[in-house]
DNA sequence: TTTT
DNA sequence: TTTT
């Protein structure tokens, strides 16, 4: 039976989106959100902030590199995916991201005055499981693509 | 600002609840839990499964050990939290976890019967970030918690 | 700027999806879904029953009339609506409904044994806003879809 | 066995919260909340925008009535809840409310500059089910809270 | 009108 | 390591 895995993020954007163009023209995005929560300690206000790896498929990476950048408000709503790669020293790592399934830019309007007010959806066609596609470190040069 | 950090899961435990006792009383549980999707490749079924770790405190953690066993569909909301730790060899490492917040028991009346069926809230004075406590392999035995 | 209107029950069918076919060909179903929820008063439990009207369109209407039945247990992401309407007497009514935008189906296997086990979605050439199609009790017969 | 009834709002509030005492001290507010979509329709940019009655119970009503005005972004969690009333002409009518459970605001700081930035809960001892007190026009003057 |  |  299926299972829910359901991810929703209001955050900012910690850096512009950095794109990538696979072998067959597939288009990936990613960037690190930050989501942050404020809480009394001993009376004192303290933040915390938690950092998200945000990765965006084909037309949906096409989007976010046209309209976010870094320090936008954007409400992202996508799935948990944890996958593995090996390091520069070959040693087995392992990388929770968010899968983004759609997103909607939020803030001022001054932010987006050029661009879509609209959700943006993962375009129906795309819709597929994106495991065969083996992006980040192992491909290439190591680093994690956050 | 504050942002949004929400995660919406509903599968299967992978193991029973593990319980431990921190110092200072604080009880922490912690279980895989799968969530499964299935879809169509080349007009085959394939499923695919995601793990993830999920983390109680205090009540929660109470409730979950006493009513959460290996196999049952569970609803649990909570949120992203990533930490680093030291393995074994000194080499830092990051897992994320949903650190939870509230849990429905779903599934055959059979499975649950001696446990309550409302919906478990983390205690309200319990609302703390939970970061003083750092739970995980560097401070015991090097085991990851799943 | 764009906001966020998102619906996610879990519950059971009151009654079998209702299915209707629009001028258009366009296909609808409806039907009630129960949300319980259990809590202690003065020492007591008590159940308290939420029933939602939930709406599907086109060809998750389809799905859904195919595999849903009175009884099941599933799973509903969707978005609010209230639209109004004029009952016998032309008095202006309004309803709130949920329109569907994917469903998954929750419980024991041998309820669902000739069904698909993926998370249904709102195909995509469907994604429309669907305020152009007026049904409900004026346009037939008076009687709510519930 | 429960369920689950949860909904997610982000938009901009109607106007200012309306906060009522009900006898025994209990405070309720309650404010309208638009979500906006917006999509094309024949080449065109088309705004729909959803109106939602936003219901909040004592501490979460008084730190709204405080912080929240017309205009502003907010964050809003709760549930639904339908509830019937007699207007002034002894009518029976439904209205379905979201209940709310917590609310963060967003957007420019400027506009909470003396306001919490943490996400308000429900507190903890007042998270009971409120339908012993009945709000809402009968009670009153037959005008609909919203 | 569901379910436990 | 779950479940269907």
């Amino acid at each position: 039976m299926s299972g829910i895995n359901k991810v929703i993020l209001v955050g900012h954007l910690g850096k512009d989106p950095e794109v990538r163009h696979l072998d067959g023209g597939v288009t990936v995005a990613s960037f690190p959100l930050a989501t942050s929560e404020t809480y009394n300690k001993d009376g004192k206000r303290v933040e915390q902030t938690e950092w998200h790896n945000i990765v965006l498929w084909r037309g949906l990476a096409e989007v976010a590199s046209k309209y976010l950048q870094k320090g936008k408000l954007v409400y992202i709503e996508g799935k948990l995916r944890t996958r593995s790669f090996e390091d520069k020293e070959k040693v087995k790592k392992y990388v929770t991201e968010i899968v983004a399934e759609n997103f909607t830019m939020l803030g001022r309007k001054s932010d987006f005055e050029q661009s879509p007010t609209a959700t943006i959806h993962q375009a129906p066609a795309e819709r597929k499981i994106e495991d065969e596609f083996t992006i980040g470190p192992s491909d290439e040069n190591g680093d994690l693509p956050f």
